[in-house]
Order: structure tokens, then C-alpha cells, then sequence
DNA sequence: TAATTATTCAATAGAATTATTGAATAATTA
DNA sequence: TAATTATTCAATAATTCTATTGAATAATTA
């Protein structure tokens, strides 16, 4: 094979591969993918579209082999075909914020207005679980705390947030997370637990940014 | 702001951001760029595109801001607007290498018919380097040495190779590396090596690899 | 000032991508 | 077997992307 002609499949494989994430309705996909798996109809849902246009975004992921599916009745569920394809979205989510004025401003516009411009990192996270003055609570849907989760993180899905503040330790501050740097539950129950008097912050990634760090994790 | 538009905005910038990078070219200035800034002639004569078009590409690039210019004279030099970038395309590269028997094959092809199927890992060389038995050659142009290389490395263009081949040591074992697994430059050199009798493995990884894994590196 | 050089711009035609619509498929349930 | 349900397919029009061409711009040199 000659030079050229390498080179040419290479990377002709490899801006197909990027072409296939290269739409705002795929990004997200991934995005909800790294949480749980989902059907076409939920990810539709999620993402407001029509389900064959979201059946659509899927066929196009699964032709460059970015997600896998498992047929479960008349059901398909729709995963990432690997870990890796989750590090590139969280390489485009970075440069993307460190970069874009736009992007940070529009983060910090939200979370000024939620109250939760205060966030943390995973290290300082870590830090404070081990010091053990804090709670640490997953917002996000059952299912994707089942899916996987901080080991010591309560599983409080945002519409079971209100019923539930009262429950909480008065006296400890409270570290909620969710999907990651883009999803606003975090932001919402900072809000709603701040105006009950308790002192909350948001972890500012999510639980698939801890599950690439290689720590530990709880499932089920 | 409301929820969805919110969404909407962060998605549709990262997504433009991906847009920018999924064209086989675009990929390949990338990778170029990463090894040393370049003019838009030089940028045109290595992807083999009309200049027109080159600059057109840049101009996408840069409208992303992905790569940034300098201006001198009347040359324009581009280079890339971040570390964060080489990062991305890493992160695609490595996923495309291990997911994609199409992009995997061609490589193994292309080396087995080089001799140089044998190539060898950053942390191999490391070790190598440390207890003193390998000759480290960097086969890229000059310029790309110049901006930066492997501390031990000594610069031999592949066009000097063939001259140069009589004053290396014949008791050391090389290795060459160059700009990335795409580069073909090592591979070239390998067959060249083992033909005179000397045992030579090429780098599986760039220049740039090593950069970004915060290794000390030289420059001029 | 005129000529040269490197780069960019503008217009264009052909190709690819997108959301929408409604029909087709395939697994389950009545 | 017929009806139901989740998903996919196929056709379409609107938009976007691409390489090419030739002209425009801006910095340098004669």
C-alpha cells in the first residue's frame, strides 16, 4: 500500500468516527449513555425529539460502532459500545468549557441563578467523605443510580428531593451530584436545599467523570 | 434561562467544535500542527490540496478556535490554540486504534511490510533510555526537532538517514520514533535500519504523546 | 510606484446531513 | 390469527459542507 493511500484511510476512518458525534442531539446521547442504558423511546423523550429521529441519531452512532444494542423483548437497548467513547466526550466537554466563553458563561449564568456557583471538585469531594462531615447525595433517576454510583452517595431522584430534605442531618453540609458539568438537577436541589436553611454545594462533574478516574463505585 | 434552552446552547457549541475537527484533512492539521506551527503553503504540500483549499480548512479551524495565527511577514503561521486540542484528537485516535478493525488492520499491514510490526511503548523506552543500551532517533524534519523532542534524542531527518547510517553504533539497538501511530516516517526508517544490520523497533506513539504525559522534552 | 508573493475571499455546483412524514418490520399480547 | 407496540426504513425538501475557480487583499521587494 502506498503512502498516500494510508494516510487517506486513516484518517477518513477516523473524521467518519468524529463526523458521527458531531451533532448537539449525539452529544447528548452519550451523555445520557454514560449514565444507564435506554431504549430509543426514552432517549427520545430526553431529548425532545420524535422517536424515529432519535431512532435515526442511534443508527448513525451504531454504524461507527459508538454504541452497541441488546434486544430485550420488543425493546433495543442502546449502550456505549466502550469506555473509550466516553473519554472523548469528556475531552470535547473540557475543551469546550476551558475555551468558550460562551460555554462558561452560560454555566455560570444558570448556576448564579441557582445558587450553586459554588461547586467542588472530585478531589475536594473525596477530602471531605473521608473527613466524614458531609452527605453525599445522587439526584439523578433511579435507574442510573442503580447503574453505578459513589459508594457512599443516598440515592434522592430530584422529585423525591422535597419529601425527603426534612430527613436530612441538619448539621452536616450536603454534596449533591448528578449527570455531569451539563445537567441541571445538581443546580435545582443546591437551590431547594439552600432555601430550607441547609448549606449545599454541587460536585461540578458527574458520576461517569468519577467511574473514569478508575475509583471505586457501588452497583445496584 | 430556561432548562432546555440552556441545553440547547452548551450542545450546539460543543457540537460546532466537533463539526470543525470531523474532516479527514482538518484531522491531519491537527496532527501537523501538533508537532510545530506551520504556514498555510507548507500545510497545503503535505495534505497534497490546493492552497485555496488549505486555507479554507484553516480558516474553519480557526473560526472553532482550535488553532490560532501569527503573523509574520507575509507568511501566516498557524499553530494549535491549546494543549486541550492535541488532547481531543488523541482521545479519537486512541479509540479509532482500539475499536476498529478497519484502522488496526491497515496499520499491522502497512509495518509487516516494513519490518517494523515490533514497535515499543513510551514507558518501554523510558526504561530502555535509563539503563543506557539504545540509540533514540527522531526522524522528523528538522524544524519539528527544533520545537521539540525526547531529551536523548538525536535529530536525523529521514532525508539524511541513509548517510547517517554508518555512524551509529553497530552494538546499540535504535529506536526511532516520529510525529504519531499515523507517522510513517518510523516505519520507514526501521526497514531501513534492519537492512544494514542494525536491530531497530519503532515508537508506537509521537513526539506529542510523550509532550502530553508531561515527560521533560528539549527544544532547539 | 509597480510587481511579486502568501493568503483570503466570494461564487458555485455537487454531495452530504437533517427533521419530517408515513409505511414497514418484528416481537408480544388478546 | 389479529391487534398492539417499539423500532426501523424510505422518501423528501431544506440546509450545510466541500473542492474548485478566479479575483481581492496585504505585506514585501524591485
Amino acid at each position: 500500500m502506498e503512502k498516500k493511500e494510508f494516510k487517506e484511510k486513516v484518517y477518513s476512518e477516523l473524521a467518519g468516527l468524529t463526523k458521527a458525534l458531531a451533532n448537539p442531539y449525539r452529544l447528548q446521547i452519550i451523555d445520557l449513555l454514560a449514565q444507564s442504558s435506554r431504549t430509543v423511546e426514552e432517549i427520545a423523550t430526553q431529548l425532545d425529539v420524535s422517536i424515529a429521529n432519535a431512532s435515526q441519531h442511534l443508527q448513525t452512532l451504531k454504524g461507527a460502532q459508538l454504541v452497541s444494542i441488546q434486544k430485550e423483548g420488543h425493546y433495543v437497548h442502546y449502550r456505549l459500545a466502550d469506555e473509550k467513547v466516553y473519554l472523548v466526550w469528556k475531552s470535547l466537554r473540557d475543551l469546550g468549557i476551558e475555551r468558550f466563553a460562551q460555554i462558561e458563561r452560560t454555566l455560570k449564568d444558570f448556576r448564579e441563578q441557582k445558587n450553586s456557583f459554588q461547586s467542588i471538585s472530585i478531589d475536594e469531594l473525596i477530602e471531605k467523605v473521608r473527613q466524614e462531615n458531609v452527605v453525599v447525595l445522587d439526584v439523578r433517576p433511579e435507574k442510573e443510580y442503580r447503574a453505578g454510583h459513589i459508594p457512599q452517595a443516598l440515592s434522592v431522584p430530584m422529585e423525591h428531593l422535597s419529601e425527603r430534605i426534612a430527613a436530612l442531618p441538619k448539621d452536616k453540609p450536603v454534596i449533591v451530584y448528578c449527570r455531569g458539568p451539563f445537567c441541571v438537577f445538581a443546580d435545582e436541589a443546591v437551590e431547594q436545599l439552600q432555601k430550607q436553611g441547609i448549606k449545599a454545594w454541587r460536585l461540578e462533574e458527574g458520576f461517569p467523570d468519577w467511574k473514569s478516574r478508575n475509583l471505586p463505585f457501588h452497583m445496584a
